[in-house]
DNA sequence: ATCAAAAAATGACCACGGTCAATATAAAAT
DNA sequence: ATTTTATATTGACCGTGGTCATTTTTTGAT
């Protein structure tokens, strides 16, 4: 039989939460240590597994929660309807998952769940970058000759390739945004 | 002063080498582990890190390898002119990068090099890549209004993002291959 | 209040990648 | 041959993520 889950529980998993956050704010997330973080929070290491299955699980959560806060205020904004609007409409979100090189390793390891039972918060955030930019092309100057979605789709893509570029010493010669504008261009406004 | 390297390195070297091959033909490479190297090529641990910076370079090497095979034999190969014949022709490449999900993750770390010194086997693939792609789609049925240069960028782009989805449990309603095809359909012979 | 059972927390312990001072071997200088 | 010096190897040791049998705490029933 199932017994609801104690305050006291909840209370623990706060302090892990709150102390990563405030460890992470000091050293950033590669830096992370699980001791420190238990440390921190007063708790035995053992706690810290029983609350999370390893240490990428709680960074998927806490990038993961970064990630929202970046849509959610993306989505605030207005609705661009060209290509460099666009880019700059989806800035923030491109720049946090540039912000360290282990943020973006560990978010392009988790964007795919291999099991519909652990979709992650950084997989619902891959959903919704295609949903909302494919909500976006809908209404925007491009070619109609494709889906929306399958347009959407091409904007992530190349997307992920600008931003590993950016990780590449052999094309620094020119830089994300720019590079990112060209790709899309051609992508989403073909001159054939 | 600068010794000439000894033969002996080269031998143990090359022990290293045999005994990590042989460990991975039988378990793959996510299970590999340096003790098991070390101890079927009959010497220290430490030995091992005075060869290899750590296991992934050790990784990179053997990974990178396999993938200049990959290219080496599809460069045998007739050149291809239609989407599908392109598809066709990466194919052993594709196939060889989602062997293993370590080892798709690993080449993605690796496809970028940080510093121009520290280019490797990996990062030089990808370049490739993209030069040979370009070189097919020069005197291929596709779009003009773009160099080939930037049209093989979206193909690895593309190619990227379709394997990816490959690990994704929210995706799995097409194949690897009907996706990228759709991709590079849309991409190669816009009807805008 | 007392007790039994489930939930939560604990910390000693393990696995594995990686380090480094010490040692052994090879090559060059005398 | 002997000595010197650079190169190569060694293995005890460390850092860190992760496990699990044991202990503590909470909860619900009587």
């Amino acid at each position: 039989m199932q017994k609801a889950i104690q305050k006291r529980k909840l209370k623990t998993r706060a302090r892990l939460f709150a102390a990563a956050e405030d460890v992470i704010e000091r050293n950033g997330y590669e830096a992370l240590r699980v001791e420190e973080v238990v440390q921190a929070a007063g708790v035995a290491k053992g706690t810290f597994f029983a609350h999370f299955r390893d240490k990428d699980a709680l960074m998927e959560i806490l990038i993961g929660q970064k990630l929202v806060d970046c849509f959610d205020s993306v989505e605030q904004g207005p609705t661009p309807t060209t290509v460099p609007d666009i880019i700059n409409a989806l800035a923030p979100i491109h720049a946090f998952m540039t912000s360290e090189r282990y943020v973006f390793d560990l978010i392009l390891r988790y964007s795919g769940a291999t099991a519909i039972a652990e979709i992650g918060p950084i997989a619902m955030c891959f959903e919704r970058y295609v949903r909302m930019v494919a909500k976006w092309l809908e209404h925007a100057q491009v070619r109609r000759d494709v889906s929306p979605d399958l347009l959407a789709d091409g904007v992530q893509a190349f997307a992920i390739q600008s931003m590993s570029l950016t990780y590449c010493a052999l094309h620094t010669s020119q830089s994300f945004q720019n590079r990112l504008e060209i790709y899309l261009k051609a992508w989403l406004t073909p001159t054939g």
